[in-house]
DNA sequence: CTGAAAGCGCTTACAG
DNA sequence: CTGAAAGCGCTTACAG
């Protein structure tokens, strides 16, 4: 059996409560007693068992977080970010897989699974606003991402709209005239692509530049996609001179795709995403993009996500992440 | 207050047992009475409470796994695969990031993070044997990759000398023959480098061509790693026509180094690399490498794992994954 | 087939 | 400053 508190107890010859005063750093404690407890834990090697601790409680120190899958480099990174936030802050991650589908969200947010976290950070895809506070139970939840937005819900928001624009602003700076959007549809005006497309087009519109759908392709937000949306943009006859991906993935497919069809980058298609991701800084070219301010998501969300839980109530927050562009070889 | 499992008996007319019972599937209750009891359960919406079932039983369900950071690739993809794998046993998965740094990984072994964990995968890095041995508690414990290789630790192995022997044989069958290898010292032998770095020195053996210290070049295990040991290797004049980075990420950096330097790839240098992360598909040109069996690394393990949890003892087990040569164009 | 009781290892009022 | 008692919500022997 492990060793308990009564036993320490016993060993210190104290009552129970002491010990747990010193565990818990209980200000008054005689000096003596406390170091006598203390040298009874070290000599019985005692280790809190967190699980009793959590039952009395009511408190596991665990933060759930629900993403679509750490194969996504954005998503293991935020992971990473997040992770070590919450340790700093005495909370550990109880990271979830969705893999994008509604039903593994909704598990996800009501499933005996949040028994054991005292919140929840979620990055919604699949479920909208609706469904999410109706199967939301009563612990406290902050969205990151943006594919949803609502006044009703605590998120932390990237600048999608903005980061975008300077994106797009950058590629016309340089001379391009003709940019391809690879990952939203032409109307698209809600959900993370609908927000940057709505960038990329206040940005053009600021620049006296044409909108041509023509240039706005679909594609699933992975390299696959966008290699092979690049392919469909070739293969139609559309003439563009750069490539604005909608996350780097895309970007990074579609440079791929760009290369191994004999284009050269940038000198005759200018390539950006959108992300930051590690991985941007070493393809070739390296990919320009935009930092959507990924550490700062991450602490903002897990900082609003224990205010909660701490029970500091108040209005719905949703404050807004720093973007910064990152230019590199691609779209120098 | 959340509803408990009293609520359920006192709605159902029954006793504490006998909705413990229900809950856990005992095979013998009239049918009468389960239906009464899961009305009841629906009605009052009752979920289980995880924190007490572990006290109580003294099970978590949950496992730990502890690896250097979830930035890393191929740390993230092995993450990923190893929550599918725990989930459908029944487990989840609380992961914890040592950033390479003893300090952390003997935290992770033994602070009271484990009392939360029924059991730990860890893929050690800065730990031996003989430390990972003392420090661990008496939890069962699966290592994960190969850094560490001891006869009393359970531990899934990839096949390092092999597939470094097949990248390496393969580049020879293309007519290379001065093959630089980035992410080992000329001596080393153990450790994860030191085996793949072997098995490159028997293949080469077994090729009768000549081992040349002045082709091993160290470096970190990450991009800039490679994309620097690729720098200093091409300033200190030594010939080659062909790389192999110990990892995807070494040599994704190289390949990176080598095009900005003007060098074609594969025509002058071919570039192969170790792991198969998502991204050696996608690079430009796509990454020659091999895939140690991460999924199957992963599988094995929560198996592994599950099986000492569950009190099935017996022998140290080693299994080993299968390994397979991905051949892209980086070196076709 | 079902019940009444004990107890997992803590924290939390309540006393003193 | 410290103690004795209760109880968090379950599961687990022990009865019947």
């Amino acid at each position: 059996m492990a060793v308990t508190m009564n036993d320490v107890a016993r060993a210190a010859g104290v009552s129970l409560k002491t010990v747990s005063n010193v565990i818990n750093n209980y200000e008054f404690i005689r000096p003596t007693t406390k170091q006598r407890v203390l040298d009874a834990i070290d000599e019985l090697g005692y280790e809190a068992n967190l699980t009793a601790r959590s039952l009395r409680s009511g408190k596991t120190s665990m933060l759930g977080l629900v993403l679509a899958d750490l194969n996504i480099p954005y998503y293991a990174e935020l992971a990473s970010d997040v992770m070590k936030a919450a340790w700093q802050r005495g909370y550990r991650v109880l990271v979830e897989q969705s893999g994008n589908e509604a039903s593994h969200e909704r598990a996800a947010l009501q499933g005996q699974f949040r028994s054991l976290t005292d919140g929840l950070l979620f990055i919604p895809l699949a479920l909208d606003a609706d469904q999410i506070i109706e199967s939301a139970g009563k612990k406290p939840l902050v969205l990151l991402g943006e594919f949803v937005q609502d006044p009703r819900l605590d998120m932390v928001l990237i600048r999608n709209l903005d980061a975008a624009a300077a994106v797009t602003t950058h590629l016309l700076s340089a001379g391009r005239r003709r940019l391809a959007v690879l990952g939203a549809h032409d109307g698209d005006t809600t959900g993370t692509g609908g927000l940057r497309l709505t960038g990329y087009k206040a940005a053009l519109a600021a620049a006296g530049v044409e909108y041509d759908p023509a240039l706005v392709v679909p594609c699933d937000w992975r390299r696959d996609g966008g290699a092979e949306a690049i392919g469909r943009l070739l293969d139609s006859g559309v003439d563009f001179d750069a490539v604005f991906g909608l996350n780097d993935a895309v970007a990074l497919g579609a440079l791929h795709a760009l290369l191994v069809r004999g284009m050269k980058v940038p000198e005759e298609i200018a390539v950006a995403g959108f992300d930051d991701i590690d991985e941007a800084r070493f393809s070739s070219p390296s990919l320009t993009t935009v930092a959507p301010g990924r550490t700062e998501i991450a602490e903002r969300a897990v900082d609003l996500l224990i205010q909660r839980i701490e029970g500091k109530g108040g209005a719905v927050e949703q404050p807004e992440a720093a973007f910064s562009l990152r230019v590199r070889q691609s779209a120098p």
